[in-house]
DNA sequence: TCGCACATGTAAATCGTTACATGATTAT
DNA sequence: ATAATCATGTAACGATTTACATGTGCGA
């Protein structure tokens, strides 16, 4: 009962206003639909649900499997009723964290290698959840997948991060090469190609800002 | 000197390498240079470059500003010792925290307006992160900014992110324009065109999947 | 000279993770 | 029958944040 509820907190409950679910069901589900953009690990889950209960957002019975109990969740009035108060709040902003990255800025400390390994380690990371992402939703598109009537929902983050993992392997390709074409990870300094590159970029910006101010 | 180094503190530790700090100035750098990847408290820092100190990574030195004292820190040869040991590890793979893609998954609990507010303060934050970045880079191609010897690292960064907020704004304008045509945010399910995107990332997915296989 | 923003931290609270533990089920 | 894996948690630890506090310099 103590402290409020965090995002995390009105994440699960999220879950349970969809379904009833047991504690571990909730994991897989969280796991299955939310990880991509809101990353919990399973046992942060167990502690958070009991917290819902003890806001009187969620109720909890057990039930006996063999000899061994388990907990099964469902959603409360009053949980419904916060849950659409927090959702009438405005989010907090994208946060990424991306060690790969964290690594390259710091490239020149190390050699060529460690910023090859950090470009090669992060592609293989986004391409496994990207392919774990993709047959998820090769199941709706076939008809199967859990809760059909809010794919739409589904489709629209799916759609997200496909072009999420489709701009960083890119970009990690083009990462790749790069510096493989260094001649050493320190001293390189602003290049021509580089010059160039950051030029298109910033022009790219420009023209999204000038399209903005045209709009309204 | 208790409990491993995490990566913030390595994160730290790299900054230090690169030029000795005051306390204020590495966290003004950290938000700089570290953020958009690697987001922590400006507090944090305060505790965090004291356990470097502990562990014989940095030195600190107090100087005197009129009746005000602030701590300078430099890093030790052990302290690049350990950097460059954690830079041959391999890093963790990107998370995301998007807070808005979460409230969206939950949307058929609140209502259009919701859905809505959620694309939009998400779009705002990108809007604003990314032109904070964006003013870095133009600073870069006019020969100003700091140690412009490494701007090869950061140029590599600030192409990744270019990328990524073109992907998320596109990504706003297109589920905006689609929310918007949904009679109501409950019960839409597979429509049509979701059908179609869906396939169309999914063939996107398995075109790349072919190429990666065609490569060795 | 008053107030406000910048500079420089500290302490407490807490969110979240890692490590552990044990019953049930399935494959071999 | 045994080993491995799934199911279902608990408890301790620790990383990070939020809130607070105070000095300093500058603009009105």
């Amino acid at each position: 009962m103590p402290t409020e509820p965090t995002t995390s907190s009105y994440a699960l409950l999220g879950l349970l206003a969809i379904h009833p679910w047991t504690a571990y069901d909730l994991t897989r589900q969280a796991k299955r639909s939310m990880r991509l953009f809101w990353p919990r690990s399973e046992a942060h889950i167990y502690g958070e649900v009991k917290r819902l209960v003890g806001w009187g957002y969620a109720t909890a019975s057990t039930e006996r499997t063999g000899n061994r109990e388990r907990t099964a969740y469902a959603i409360t009035p009053a949980g419904r009723d916060a849950l659409r108060t927090w959702l009438a709040t405005p989010p907090a902003g994208p946060q990424l964290e991306i060690e790969g990255l964290l690594r390259l800025l710091l490239a020149d400390q190390g050699d060529k290698s460690d910023a090859l390994r950090a470009v090669r380690t992060t592609r293989d990371a986004v391409t496994t959840s990207y392919g774990i992402g993709i047959e998820q939703m090769r199941a709706y598109v076939e008809g199967d997948g859990p809760f059909p009537d809010r794919v739409h929902l589904v489709a629209l983050l799916a759609r997200f991060y496909a072009d999420f993992a489709e701009a960083m392997l890119d970009w990690c390709d083009v990462a790749e090469a790069e510096i493989d074409a260094w001649p050493d990870v320190r001293g390189v300094g602003l290049t021509e190609p580089t010059r160039h590159a950051l030029e298109e970029a910033i022009a790219r910006y420009d023209r999204r800002a000038h399209r903005a101010r045209q709009m309204t």
